[in-house]
DNA sequence: TGACATTAGTATCAACTCGGTACTAATTGC
DNA sequence: GCAATTAGTACCGAGTTGATACTAATGTCA
């Protein structure tokens, strides 16, 4: 193959861990099992309808937010010796892979072709980087979730531990979830109010600069 | 040609403007004179090498920051008929553009190929959004600039106005910078004390979670 | 030369925000 | 009923923000 790929990394929370789905590489034997889902890229198609198909198809569950991350050039042992792979990730609520394909925490996956690792590795640092910007969490979860289970996506992307009364304030005070009238009762401990995603516009960004970031990475 | 090609969206603040070069178009006639700096992809190279050498090539210059923005594949009518688009975003400090190539204020720019125009738009976007992620604002401006230089490149590109003593606060606070013992006298007024970019590394990030910029775009 | 306009930079203060601690609320298990 | 457990809230001191108003240093022009 001398042309280009198309490769998705879909990403779903799965109890305490970031699970990332590969699929079983059947054109292989004993090392390299594992692949990102990807297609040979099409070129009548826009790029992210493509993704879209290929999440849906390897995940037997339609991604709930997906986006672009790039073009891929280095790491030449792509499976299907693609010159350039353009990257998608997405997220997905939690529920079982479909035939072939597999959730891997990401702490704990296998051996990938190296254009690969540098994909994924990229997909969640974005994953992260947007988390703010994004509604990546609310995305993860489904349609009616608890707010302890969203504190917990944030502190799972985040990698740290959140106030839940600073957490709560500044949810509400931005108007992205209004509650339903359900409530979960999760064994012991009372039960939980379900919300959902329900986010109202606003008008212009206000307050400052914020330059904290910037002393993260200051190349 | 049945390749990919890489593009380079170089921004410079030019007083109160935004400009992006683009360069003119020899192989065509009236229309289309002008598009933004590109090369067909070279398979052996690095895609952030090319995309420098690009950069330097038309503009004279060096980028002093750069980065991948994406593939892009729509809008059928590229100058050099690629398949694929690999576009980059950088900035420079002002300075004069090299031949055949013009700066343009982002407000006023000619017509481009339909997937430049995508570009464009996309490098822009990126620009403002990473704008407190990343150090643009101080790469745009020389090594020694004064903080309302500074403050003026934050507002032109958030396109708002910020408090001047607010935004002196954080940026001290944030230990980004340092004064030299220049001060710049611009005609009329106090001298403006130089200061230069030299940040110092946080370890670990702090506060809570910002659902703000959710509010912006919810999709 | 001295008032004045102009731009740089700082001080003060009230309002707001954050995060720690400690509380109340509703459920299960014994 | 009572302890244990999880959900959700109240309070409060410390820190941050942004409006206003101030001081500082220069050029301009009478």
């Amino acid at each position: 193959m001398r042309g280009n790929s198309i490769e998705t990394v879909l990403c779903t929370a799965h109890g305490r861990h970031l699970a990332v789905l590969l699929v079983r590489d059947e054109s292989k034997k004993a090392r390299d099992k594992w692949s990102l889902p990807w297609a040979a890229l099409d070129e009548s198609a826009a790029l992210d309808d493509q993704a879209a198909r290929s999440a849906n198809k390897a995940a037997g569950a339609r991604a709930t937010w997906l986006v672009q991350i790039g073009a891929f050039a280095e790491g030449k042992r792509h499976p299907g010796k693609a010159e350039l792979s353009v990257a998608f990730v997405g997220v997905t609520p939690h529920r079982a892979a479909a035939k072939n394909a597999k959730w891997f925490p990401v702490a704990d996956l296998p051996p990938v072709a190296p254009r690969h690792r540098a994909i994924i590795d990229a997909a969640l640092a974005q994953l992260r980087d947007r988390l703010d910007r994004a509604p990546i969490a609310f995305r993860l979860l489904p349609a009616n979730f608890t707010l302890g289970e969203l504190q917990a996506v944030y502190e799972l992307l985040l990698g740290r531990r959140l106030h839940k009364a600073s957490f709560r304030r500044s949810l509400t005070a931005a108007f992205l979830v209004e509650p339903t009238d359900e409530w979960r009762s999760e064994g012991r401990g009372r039960p939980a109010q379900l919300f959902r995603y329900a986010p109202r516009k606003s008008r212009g960004r206000r307050g400052g600069v914020r330059f904290e970031a910037l002393r993260e990475s200051p190349a």
